[in-house]
DNA sequence: CATAACCGCAACCTTCTGGTTGCGGGATTT
DNA sequence: AAATCCCGCAACCAGAAGGTTGCGGTTATG
């Protein structure tokens, strides 16, 4: 169910969509969304890109609250945050809700 | 109902969620999804930024196929296009599914 | 203790991005 | 025909993005 006052501002939404606008990072997430939580190393296993490359990713996701960093021992896990993949969705849904009363508007339009 | 031969590939909703992420292209699409068609100086009057601006996003939009565009007369009108926006849900509910399948494995195992 | 593993910091490089300005050319209007 | 409107092309710029290498520090392991 969706409370109204739970829309979400666009800058917001860009922020996260601008997290997932890279193929690298939406393979971390595509990882992490089984809910198990890695360490860098483990992240950048199949060395496409450097672990270096990996952590900024991971810096990027994170300020996006895509993912959150845990320290553990001398490793730094991360693991998947859904909240913003639910606010992302509820965006795209707004976008859409306001294409189909359109739509709808055009119809009754044409059918009076 | 969801087919599984459906699966949104991460490069292709990477280039959509790019596109979207950038809150001047988000205000473009919050405009155009009332599913009325623009010129580019309609699109570009509240002159946060230049003309030229605009239309360099909205090359980048209809490049990810957000929107198109149909040259009438002495302008350029741009119309929304709503199936990259259902191909980005529909990648989010992907993750959600994983995420929401690991919850319910771990709460299974817990049960058990 | 010595060595190995994992990580953070910093410097550097190249390319992309978002934005601007200036100008010229086709379409409309007067 | 002349003035105006809408647009495309090009040059240019500062800063961000994505990536690499090198090094030092802390934690675990032999």
């Amino acid at each position: 169910m969706w409370r109204p006052e739970a829309r979400i501002a666009g800058r917001d939404a860009a922020a996260v969509f601008g997290a997932l606008g890279d193929p690298t990072r939406l393979g971390l997430l595509a990882k992490l969304s089984d809910g198990q939580a890695r360490s860098i190393v483990a992240l950048s296993a199949d060395g496409r890109v450097t672990r270096q490359a990996i952590t900024k990713h991971l810096e990027v996701l994170e300020q996006a609250g895509l993912v959150s960093r845990a320290r553990v021992g001398r490793e730094s896990r991360y693991s998947f945050r859904p909240e913003p993949v639910a606010q992302a969705r509820a965006y795209l849904d707004q976008v859409s809700a306001q294409w189909d009363e359109a739509l709808e508007r055009l119809r009754a339009l044409v059918e009076e």
